[in-house]
Formats: structure tokens, C-alpha cells, sequence
DNA sequence: CTTAAATATTTCGAATTCGAAACATGTTGA
DNA sequence: TCAACATGTTTCGAATTCGAAATATTTAAG
């Protein structure tokens, strides 16, 4: 196969494999009332804790002004707060309740198990390289985006 | 690295990647003025000639509401057209005016190129490998929502 | 100290996408 | 034939996301 012609094919297959794998995980979510991007909000604060919302938005890719919609539905459904940083004025930071992280915490193993379906056709040195190469062509992406 | 671990790993390090070649793609394509849909659709038809709506929806993974809306502005702008099947009184054919297929035809080696830079830290083997790594977990995931 | 620039958050309006329902047409089977 | 069912397209209202502007606070420079 051609350069141009892998190329075309690689971002095709790339398009529909994350496709279907975002099918899977909403699916899955789904079935909790959340969608994605609620149920990776969660998924940061329940691995980082407090956090800035900024900081959240960096780590969900999202726009801060998507994030503010975000959190204020997490909000009003009681899973997190927010609290006025004391260092900096500037900063609001949000985290789990008691109550969001029992509800994520209930919710996430079977995240993980889907996950684990998902990628039980590649062995765990397959699973490697995967990584590896997704790692370096987005690399590549971002470097290119930031250039332009 | 455990199974759930790579699992996890596998999950953000390939949104992450595929996000950021989504915004290579993007800035290449706005300067043409079209986003990431009207382009795919224009060139779905370019490669493909006339195709029914749903059948480019289906190419696209679009819900076939959504490409009513995309459809209509690329007829709008004369890029497209459409045309009653006379086979099918349901189907509705759409394929590139003389204008859409010069249009394409002017911008589509950039965006070939801007491809071919994204992957170009892999090597060949490693391009046909990551392939088919991403069949193979698509395939398992389109599997699991298709079963859901 | 004061002004200018930088950073964090929110508000606002617009664009995109979806799902459900409506509508038109085609197909199948009693 | 005709009554169900299936398929393709559009309409409609809602949800999500974005970018730009507004606001608040902090930092840096003079």
C-alpha cells in the first residue's frame, strides 16, 4: 500500500474503531443517567481529588465554558462541589461528595470491565504497541495544531 | 502494567491521541471553510459518486436527522445536489455539482498531506500494524453495542 | 502604588448533533 | 388486493459544545 494510501485508510479505521469504542463506553454509562463527559469528570476527581476546574478542563479537552455546564449539572444532582480556592481568588475548585464518590465508586468496576471487552482481542504486548503508536502520532497532531 | 491498568491507559491515551488528530484535520480543513462533517461528506461522494442520503450517513456515522442539515448547506452553497431516485421513490441521491468536484479535487492532496504528517513518526509496518490493533478492538466494540 | 497583562470562571448566542415523530414510499404475506 | 411492516427522508425540540465577551482576581513592570 501506498504512503497516501495508508494514510487514508489509517485515519478511516481510526475514525470508526473510536467510534464504536465511545458507543461502548456511552452505553455503558448510559445506563447510570450520565454521559461521558459527566462520567469523566467524575472519573478525575475520584483519582485526583480537589481539583481546579480549569485543571479538569485541561485533562477532559473541553472548553471552560462547556465545563461550567458541566459541573453545575453535577452540582444540582449532588455528586460534587465547588469551594472558593483560598490561595487564589481567581480559582474555583470542585470534588466528589460523600455522596458522588460512593455513586462513582459503585459505578466504575464495570466501567473497567467494559474497557477490559472491549480490548480482550489484543494480547497484553499488542496492547504495548498500541499505546506506544497512539502515543506518537498524537504527539505528532498536537505538535502540529500548537505550530499553527 | 495490570489488565484493568492498560485498559485505562489504553482508553485516555487513544481520546487523547484521536482528539488532537481531529483538530490536525480541523485547522487544515477550516481554512476552506468547511468543518469536519461537510468535508468527510464531500469526500464520501467524491470517491464514491452519487449515493443515497442514508447510505452516506451510514459511511459517515451520522443519525440520518443530522445530514439532512449538513446536506442542506452544502446544496446551499452549490458544493452538492440532490436528486430523486427514480428506482426508489424513498431514496433521495446526492452527488458533488461540477463546482463541488473542482472544489474537492483543489484541497484534498493538503489534506492527504496533512495525514501523511501526523503518521510519519511510524514507520509502514507499524502503520498497517496499528491497523489492524484498531480493527480488532473495533470490531469487539461495535460487537458489544450492536449486542446492548 | 498603579497600570497593564495574564489567568480563571461565567454568561451568552450560535452551531452541531441527536432521537422521536411525521410522512412518503416500497415490500410482504394472508 | 390490502393490511401490516420496513425503509428513507425530513421536521422538530432538546442537549451539548464552542468561541467571544464580560467579570474577577492575580502578577509583573514601571
Amino acid at each position: 500500500m501506498e504512503r497516501d494510501e495508508r494514510s487514508l485508510k489509517l485515519m478511516t479505521v481510526l475514525m470508526r474503531a473510536f467510534h464504536s469504542l465511545e458507543q461502548a463506553v456511552k452505553a455503558d454509562i448510559e445506563r447510570y443517567g450520565l454521559n461521558t463527559t459527566e462520567f469523566g469528570t467524575l472519573e478525575v476527581l475520584y483519582h485526583k481529588g480537589e481539583l481546579p476546574i480549569q485543571m479538569v478542563c485541561d485533562k477532559m479537552l473541553m472548553a471552560n465554558s462547556s465545563m461550567t455546564y458541566v459541573v453545575d449539572k453535577l452540582e444540582k444532582r449532588g455528586l460534587i462541589g465547588r469551594k472558593r480556592d483560598r490561595e487564589d481568588g481567581r480559582v474555583t475548585l470542585i470534588g466528589l461528595t460523600e455522596e458522588g464518590r460512593q455513586f462513582f465508586a459503585s459505578i466504575f468496576p464495570t466501567h473497567v470491565e467494559t474497557l477490559n471487552n472491549v480490548f480482550k482481542d489484543l494480547t497484553a504486548q499488542q496492547q504495548t504497541k498500541l499505546i506506544a503508536f497512539a502515543k506518537r502520532f498524537g504527539y505528532q497532531a498536537k505538535k502540529m495544531v500548537d505550530e499553527s
